[in-house]
RNA sequence: GCUCCCGUAGCUCAGUGGAUAGAGCGUCGGUCUCCGGAACCGAGUGCGUAGGUUCGAUUCCUACCGGGAGCACCA
């Protein structure tokens, strides 16, 4: 049994016969005192006033009174309401190290708990690179299924790639009508960016239009909405883009080429773009393979009376029970739209794979949208629809305001990397200090690097809360970054390989009394609770946190202390080298979860 | 108009209803004969407003103010 449990168990023990109050072990809420000087962990006993019918403050000198003189407690003291414990350490740092410096402690939770999740993530549309927008997307998702898995939950990372539709339409009618043939290959232009130019084409193109279109009929001023719906009704361009997806739906070979022939260049470009972000996936599926699949679920519903037509023709699904217009679910002319797709899309993950939860990670704009399409589900009959959740996280901003891809202040995820990459080998060169690595190892450092910048920076905020993405902060080294882990990691490493030592834990550590170390140990000996907190709540940014927290608290140490220059006793050289190593290997841990690289050397 | 989300330090963000609300950046001032200074320490300023629930509220509830998003036969 850990220290910890020990601990929780004689709690509980002094709780129930002190006062005939059952509080299982588990359940006893252990945290860390204000001031290390009150004690290692507290207990705060409000909860137990009710049941006890006692003050808090009695309630902790009773407590105290019989914890008093437990083997390994080394001081119980009431402080108010609070009971505060001081552990003999010895014994703990052998057991926290030890745990560390083996297999690394236990997170997976009890068999029981285990579940088999979906985590659906990134989900691009064909017509164009990925932007930033993307990128937070990508790296929650990994994250997120990193988390899940580490706590012992079986994770099956899906991506859907919405490779049709009417806007690789667009992309395909402006590389037909102005593309001149360009290609990947006679270009050297990667494949996404190729085929977004040429929807960034078929935009202008289309703004020209309709500011001819205006002109012809006197308009002025911006548009209204109907002029605007007018325009888009007559507009040439549209008109035939529409009938390239017409033909597309209609199994039409050439279009089927042309599409191919462009998706391909898009999906290299993202394999790219997801192996340089270190993302990967274990079933991709393509829209243009499912996309007819809810189509049966509708007509289904609609012969069982969940739902009914419209004069009109078109299907709908009624929500009076939510308070809302009946959502449609086939145009009248029979097409199918979007909540059409994502039911029959729910409908086969399920047969399909199978799962016990399914994650949607998507932006928060769509939380309308899955609140209905789960209703939904649920009024077919499906018992599962109570096991999907929308992942639901906020947009990025820039320091000029929200990205617009009209106004082309989008940031491009391929551009971002590239001058982060920059910016790090700048730093990197200037401080010459790994002038002796081959230049093959710089070039990888400097990816790692610059990754672990904007992952950090990305997945260290409430993955809910709109975020601000600001270049100038992102691309900074120091402080509470990416690349401040990064480099204490690779310190650690460093003197570990200087030490010539290779711990493992099996010693004793009697002579690590210092405050620093001791913070260090209580940091190290909660970590995997937090960890599977963050797991529960959903929440990369709390692993993010605590292994930020223990970087800087080894610096503190680090800067107090020395671990083997200047320490005369070898005996305390070694159970630092041990603590300190234990560090590096809960850094490590730490930024793989985020999905950040952690190299030996920088 | 209706619904949802967010207002914590100059800026960007932490903060399971409990002890003195914390970090980073920026500003100012320090440390170290430093095993990797991308470090460490200190100073300074803050819970949008008003009520309510509670022994106790930044946290829960209500209203208001401010910001954002959504409410398609778009995705």
């Amino acid at each position: 049994m850990s220290v910890l449990d020990q601990l929780a168990q004689w709690i509980s023990q002094a709780i129930e016969t002190g006062f005939s109050v059952t509080v299982p072990p588990e359940e006893v809420q252990l945290d860390l005192p204000p001031d290390a000087a009150l004690g290692d962990l507290a207990f705060g006993c409000f909860p137990l006033a009710k049941a006890c019918r006692r003050a808090p403050q009695q309630i902790a000198l009773e407590l105290a009174r019989r914890l008093e003189g437990h083997p390994g407690l080394v001081a119980v003291r009431a402080d108010g309401p609070y009971l505060n414990l001081s552990l003999e350490k010895s014994a703990w740092f052998a057991e926290v190290l030890g745990g560390w410096l083996a297999a690394g402690p236990e997170l997976a939770l009890p068999a029981e708990q285990r579940r088999r999740y979906l985590v659906e993530f990134s989900c691009p549309n064909t017509n164009k690179p990925q932007h930033l927008g993307h990128v937070r997307n990508n790296f929650l998702g990994d994250a997120l299924s990193r988390l899940l898995g580490a706590v012992g939950h079986e994770v099956t990372r899906v991506n859907l790639i919405n490779d049709r539709g009417i806007h690789i339409c667009k992309s395909m009618l402006a590389w037909q009508r102005w593309g001149e043939g360009r290609t990947p290959e006679n270009t050297g232009r990667k494949g996404d960016h190729l085929v977004g130019d040429s929807y960034v084409e078929f935009a202008s193109r289309l703004a020209a239009e309709e500011a001819a279109w205006r002109q012809d009929r006197g308009l002025a001023g911006p548009a209204t909405e109907v002029e605007h719906a007018k325009f888009e009704a007559q507009s040439e361009l549209l008109g035939a883009a529409r009938l390239l997806l017409q033909a597309w739906e209609a199994g039409d070979e050439g279009v089927h080429a042309l599409w191919r022939r462009m998706n391909d260049w898009v999906l290299a470009g993202y394999r790219e773009t997801y192996t340089r972000q270190g993302i990967d996936f274990d079933r991709v599926f393509y829209e243009s393979e499912i996309w007819k699949l809810g189509r049966s679920e509708v007509e289904e519903g609609l012969a069982r009376g969940v739902f009914r037509r419209e004069p009109g023709g078109a299907v709908v699904c009624p929500l009076e029970e939510l308070g809302l217009e009946p959502k449609i679910l086939l145009r009248s002319d029979g097409t199918a739209i979007y909540m059409t797709q994502d039911l029959g899309n729910a409908v086969m993950r399920h047969r399909q794979l199978g799962f016990d939860a399914m994650i949607y990670v998507v932006g928060s704009e769509q939380e309308h949208h899955f609140r209905v399409l789960f209703h939904i589900l649920g009024k077919l009959g499906y018992d599962w629809a109570g096991r999907l959740t929308h992942f639901s996280y906020g947009m990025v901003n820039l320091p000029s305001g929200r990205m617009k891809s009209r106004e082309g202040t989008v940031v491009d995820a391929d551009d971002l990397l590239d001058e982060l990459e920059l910016a790090c080998r700048r730093v990197l060169e200037e401080s010459q200090k790994r002038s002796d690595l081959p230049d093959a190892q710089k070039d990888e450092i400097v990816c790692q690097l610059a990754l672990a910048a904007v992952k950090y920076f990305v997945l260290k905020v409430n993955p809910r809360l709109d975020m601000l993405y600001d270049p100038e902060e992102s691309i900074d080294l120091a402080g509470n970054t990416g690349p401040y882990l990064q480099y204490a990691h690779a310190r650690i490493r460093s003197l570990v390989r200087k030490s010539g030592l290779e711990p493992d834990g099996q010693q004793s550590f009697e002579l690590l009394v210092e405050p620093e170390e001791v913070e260090l140990l209580k940091t190290l000996a909660l970590w995997p609770r937090e960890v599977r907190l963050a797991a529960a709540q959903l929440n990369p940014a709390r692993v993010a946190q605590r292994t930020y927290e223990l970087a800087r608290c080894f610096s503190r140490f680090f800067n107090a202390h020395s671990v083997f220059d200047r320490v005369d006793d070898p005996r305390l050289a070694a159970q630092r080298i041990a603590l300190v190593a234990a560090v590096g290997a809960a850094l490590r841990r730490g930024l793989d979860l985020l999905g950040i690289p952690t190299p030996e050397r920088i």
